[in-house]
DNA sequence: ATATCTGCAAAGACTTTGCATGAGA
DNA sequence: TCTCATGCAAAGTCTTTGCAGATAT
C-alpha cells in the first residue's frame, strides 16, 4: 500500500518523548526509514535513505539514533554474520507479525520466517518463566536464528 | 578432574586431516586451550592462553585457526554485544551438553543453561524439518539467546 | 534560554590481508 | 620437495568520541 506517507500524528512520537528524549528531524527520518521497509537495514543503509530527503544528516547520527531505539526496545539489533549490525524496527503501527531468522552461511541471505512461531512462543514463554526464577535473570528479549544454506548455495558446491 | 592433559590421541586431529588440513602446533594449542575451558573465550583470550606456553604463536594464527575451526563446525562463534567475537567448542570428547545462553545487557555476563533443553530440542527439531521443506533452506545450525538483566544489573537501576 | 542534539573529523577496536619465511606430509 | 601454514606489520571496516555550533521545548 503506496499512501502510508501521510498519518496525522507519528506513533512513536511518545515513546520518545516518554523517555525524555527530544523529537527531531533526524530521528523522525531514521524511524521512518525502518517503519517503510521489511528488510534488515545496516547503518549504512539507513543513513543512505535517509540522505536522499535529508542530505546534511550524518552517519554519526544514524548510530547514536539507532543505539538510542534499541535502548528504547524499538529497535532490535542483529548480527548476521556479514560484519555490519542490522536493524529493524521491533512493532509496527500494525503490530508487524513477531518472526525469526534463517540466515544462509554461504550467502549472507535472510530469511524471515513465521512458521512454528506459535509453538515457538509458548516453549519460549515456558522456557523464560523457568530461567527467570531459576537465575534470578529478568529476560527481556530472546533470540531465534536458523543457520545454513539456502537453496542457491546448496547447489554451487 | 585436572589430569586430562595426558590423553592418547586427540580426538580432533582426525577432523583436520579429513578437511583436508595439516596438523600443526599451534591449531593443536588452539584447539587444547578451548578444550579445557567452559568459559567463552575471545580470539584475545585463546591468544594470551596460548601464548603462555608458546610465546611464538601470533594473534593472526588465531584468527586464522579460528576460522577453519568454526568453517569445520568444530567451534561455534557468538556475538554477546560486547564487540568481540566469543568461540566455544561445539562438542567434547565426551559430548558436553548442549547448551544456549543467556545474556545480560547490563554487564554482558553470560550464564549457560541446560533447562527446558530437552523441549527446545524437539520443538527446534519439528522447526528445522518444517522450514527445510518450506524453504528449501538446509540447516546446519541453531542459535537460542535470552537476553535481559542478572541479579546484579537489576539492582543497580 | 538552555539542555540536548548534530555534524565533522579523528580516533578506536577488532579483524583481515600481503608477503616472505618456516614447517608438515 | 612442495604445498600449506605462520608471523609480522600494515591495512580495513565498522563504530565511537570530542567538540563547537545548531535546535527543540
Amino acid at each position: 500500500m503506496p499512501g502510508r506517507k501521510a498519518k496525522g500524528a507519528p506513533w512513536w512520537q511518545g515513546r520518545f518523548r516518554g523517555y525524555g528524549y527530544r523529537m527531531t528531524v533526524p530521528r523522525e527520518a531514521i524511524v521512518g526509514v525502518l517503519s517503510e521497509t521489511s528488510k534488515h537495514l545496516s547503518a549504512e543503509d539507513i543513513f543512505l535513505e535517509v540522505h536522499k530527503v535529508y542530505p546534511s544528516i550524518g552517519l554519526t547520527t544514524i548510530y547514536r539514533t539507532l543505539e538510542l531505539l534499541v535502548q528504547m526496545g524499538l529497535v532490535f539489533k542483529f548480527d548476521f554474520g556479514d560484519k555490519r549490525a542490522r536493524y529493524e524496527l521491533a512493532e509496527g503501527p500494525k503490530g508487524k507479525r513477531h518472526h525469526h531468522h534463517l540466515v544462509c552461511i554461504g550467502c549472507d541471505t535472510v530469511i524471515d520466517y513465521t512458521d512454528f512461531i506459535d509453538e515457538e512462543i509458548e516453549l519460549l514463554g515456558q522456557t523464560e518463566k523457568g530461567l527467570s526464577k531459576k537465575f534470578n535473570f529478568k529476560i527481556t528479549n530472546h533470540l531465534i536464528q536458523f543457520y545454513g544454506l539456502c537453496k542457491r548455495c546448496q547447489n554451487k558446491k
